[in-house]
DNA sequence: CCAACATCTGAATTACTGTTCAGATATTAA
DNA sequence: TTAATATCTGAACAGTAATTCAGATGTTGG
């Protein structure tokens, strides 16, 4: 994991009166606590959560760049990945059971794609962003 | 990440409808490699996956929701979301080093920002990808 | 100076996640 | 039917990440 040169380069010490701490912390949290929108629920937040966990996987964002080009079945895709068949299967099935993909039968191989448009635009819209230029 | 070690040597095997598995998966590559573009090179796999990652997780969801609002320090930002300020404090840095948010030294607060506009809008694109209807 | 406060840090614990392995199920050809 | 193929599954393992804890650093007021 990176660390940061521990910057710590303030010079500023006026005495910072006009913004929130101005009560000790733990005492104070009605008055702290009306300033804003409460934050994103809990709820919500975990479902944010899951929903990019789930595409922050390397090997489960290859794939689902090959899925946004064409169908596949799961042995040539964990020919594309470079990954085993087994390993590819338990994502597929991660990724099935959160409707990011679905899946089609036909004879012995199982067909994946990508779930809808919707899922399709969100990963071209990861895609562009890391695209960006002067990031 | 290993290759994938299992031999297939077999015949065509039609059931009438030709797609990609024609052949044993190893010999055809070729014709299934018919992939008008390469997956997602590992490399920047590695590196959406990484900043996904980073989304990917509720507390830091919340406290990058509550800095999308406002700049806030860390002792209210604990409180907000209700968890200790050692924990925010470790959730910042993080979000520090890979320059989600910003932070600027006043008297003995830090207050923290959200580091662009760039990240204020991919966080907005998260929050309304999951606000759709009928998901 | 000292005491209270705000934040940060490293280490340890815990929890989670992805892969591998061994084998199960299902389909098809011979 | 059996053998080969394709996929799936559960359990164990390994690597990673988040939280807690104890304490360190830096800041302000008395």
């Amino acid at each position: 994991m990176p660390d940061l040169p521990t910057e710590r380069t303030s010079e500023i010490s006026d005495d910072g009166e006009d913004l929130c701490c101005d009560l000790p912390h733990n005492g104070s949290a009605a008055s702290t606590q009306q300033l804003q929108q409460a934050p994103l629920s809990s709820e919500k937040a975990q479902r944010m959560a899951e929903f990019l966990g789930f595409l922050a996987d390397p090997n489960r964002l290859r794939i689902l760049s090959i899925l946004a080009e064409q169908e596949m079945c799961v042995g040539d895709l964990a020919m594309a990945v470079g990954m085993n068949e087994s390993a590819v299967s338990h994502q597929l099935r991660t990724l099935r059971t959160i409707r990011l993909v679905s899946s089609r039968k036909q004879g012995r191989h199982v067909f994946y794609r990508l779930q809808d448009d919707h899922v399709f635009n969100f990963y071209q819209a990861v895609v562009e962003h890391l695209d960006e230029p002067a990031k």
